[in-house]
DNA sequence: TTGTAAGCGTTATCAC
DNA sequence: GTGATAACGCTTACAA
């Protein structure tokens, strides 16, 4: 069965190819009579207009780019980015949209900024992470292709962006710990020049304070979110701060490399030591032990902002939105009260 | 700075179109004053051909489309997936072509096949597993599309494909724990439908009898890969066959809920039991105890699956390709000598 | 309501 | 070696 075009259909409905184009693109100024019978043929021949030549035509391509920075593999092997995405691509579909999901690394930088940001078949960008938001705005939203950024940052106050709410997942995670009795409790964190570490630290000190606890800068570490990094900072907690019974992990990868640190100085957690996590990765309910965490909507938030950048495409936002999800505590098997 | 085309470029060098075009697509007959000439204003005002348009005139879009299942989130999540893509999508845009990831679901099955597959903007697909292939082949193969799969068929003889060899990988497995000095040996295996997990028990199994040991169907257990299924394979195992000492999990993920089952039952790893995975996902490392495991290089099974659709779709192969990738045991510490 | 014709920005053919 | 000109397949004024 070879490909037909629009000339081809209009051909055997008997019409012009204009009412064919109508009557796909629903457009009024068609007579029920001709758009039956465009439609018989179209479907008869199962008639699919060129995507192509519509981009040509109509200057926008229904394609929407996402941009994220090649980060060590451990970090972007946690799942999280999986189901971001997933998130992202089935809302982008479902509104009719494709996506094209592109890592930017300083090794590809020629090629990339060739092939992804100098192009003119991008209706929309998200960008999943900080480290790719400035030239992303600059490229692209100076040429009014519409940025969402998943993850709020203050520099770009005109720039749409869905996140969780991190300042209250943070408290949860310590009010727990504070009703379990613990009293001695360390937070490892990631970045803080981003907006979300900085609202999970808030939120981990002002949970602390009023559950009458004093803020110690002296059990806070600040780093990456990864496993390595988690292993680290627990393994100097460990030494500098051994009145501590319970820690707190802005992500659950830290969460991961700290209970292995601990595993390796015969720690055994939860019995001598909790540990809550922030994430809820799928892979964090076959930890040893199983973990509790600070649960995000990951896919939703991808949804979230594919939502938000198709209504931006489509003219529909007329300023800048600031979503916040919420993150709920899952309880599994990584904390208890702390040891007598 | 407003976008120019082809027409403006040519006026400012002088020239006519035709020669700009020759001239950026490294034709022959274009004279070097000429093409010095166009190169200028090309550079001087940065200008960058309008791909759609291209892609309208060429009938080809320098797009390659990576078609996979939308499995369960933890199979998604486990940071398999990501890599694998992560070599695709570098090796794609190394050789100019953009790459676009789609998850195909039950669920969204009409907008998918109206979107993905009934398109005519894609130069190439590359099929990540055994659901997606055989639609896709009838799609785009028939209609001379070229398609590569990660993970040979014996089904599509005519489809080039990339695989790590499973059969070694799954023997040194076997054999590092015959060498350790286990002789009843379990294995959780993947759906046998498909060629990558009957590879890994024939694996198991022929390396079982080159060792002496008898091959027992009781000690073999078949699922899927996912942490789920390695630990109820595992509490199986714990329940019939208490004499087991080790156990060869064909996923990483099989061998966390391996693991994690183990511990439940208050049996320690490596001490009383040794377990070795396959995959060699990133979080193996953090696993508890860290996981020795057959690491396959997942990223580069991506970018060979690359270069080969890259090559098809340039017409430099003529026949079908079956390329296997080479497994390494890496060692950490779930595996001891069997306890006394 | 319908059809004609002019784009959209390239590449490719074919005289010159 | 160069430059008109015709595709590529669609949308969209504008006329009818």
């Amino acid at each position: 069965m070879e490909r037909l075009n629009i000339d081809k259909v209009a051909k055997l409905a008997h019409v012009s190819r204009s009412v064919v184009s109508r009557g796909l693109n629903n457009h009024p100024n068609v007579s029920e009579e001709a758009r039956t019978r465009v439609m018989a043929i179209v479907n008869e021949y199962n008639y699919k207009p060129n995507y192509v030549a519509r981009s040509l035509a109509t200057q926008s391509t229904f394609q929407v780019g996402v941009l994220t920075s090649r980060i060590g593999e451990e970090s972007l092997g946690n799942g999280y980015w999986t189901l971001l995405y997933l998130g992202i691509f089935e809302e982008c579909i479902r509104q009719g949209y494709y996506v094209r999901l592109s890592f930017y690394s300083d090794s590809m930088k020629k090629e990339l900024h060739d092939l992804i940001l100098n192009e003119d078949h991008l209706d929309g960008v998200i960008c999943l992470n900080e480290d790719v938001t400035a030239f992303t705005v600059n490229k692209f939203s100076d040429r009014r292709i519409p940025v969402v950024m998943v993850g709020h940052n203050p520099n770009y106050p005109e720039i749409s962006s869905v996140d969780v709410d991190n300042y209250l997942g943070a408290s949860k995670a310590i009010k727990y710990l504070t009703g379990l009795g613990h009293t001695k409790i360390g937070g490892i964190f990631g970045n803080q020049n981003v907006e979300e570490a900085e609202d999970r630290k808030m939120g981990y000190r002002e949970a602390l304070i009023s559950a009458q606890i004093p803020y110690n800068e002296k059990y806070i570490s600040i780093g990456d979110y990864s496993q390595h990094t988690g292993f680290h900072a627990m393994c100097h907690f460990l030494d500098d701060s051994p009145e501590l019974t319970a820690v707190f992990c802005a992500s659950d990868t830290l969460a991961m490399g700290a209970i292995l640190a601990l595993h390796e100085r015969g720690i055994q957690v939860p019995a001598q030591f909790s540990v809550v996590g922030f994430d809820g990765l799928p892979i964090s309910k076959y930890m040893i032990p199983p973990l509790t965490t600070i649960e995000q909507p990951v896919y939703g938030k991808g949804a979230k902002a594919a939502e938000l950048l198709v209504k931006s495409i489509k003219g529909e936002v007329s300023k800048p939105l600031r979503v916040n999800l919420e993150p709920e505590l899952v309880v599994r098997k990584s904390c208890a009260p702390p040891a007598q």
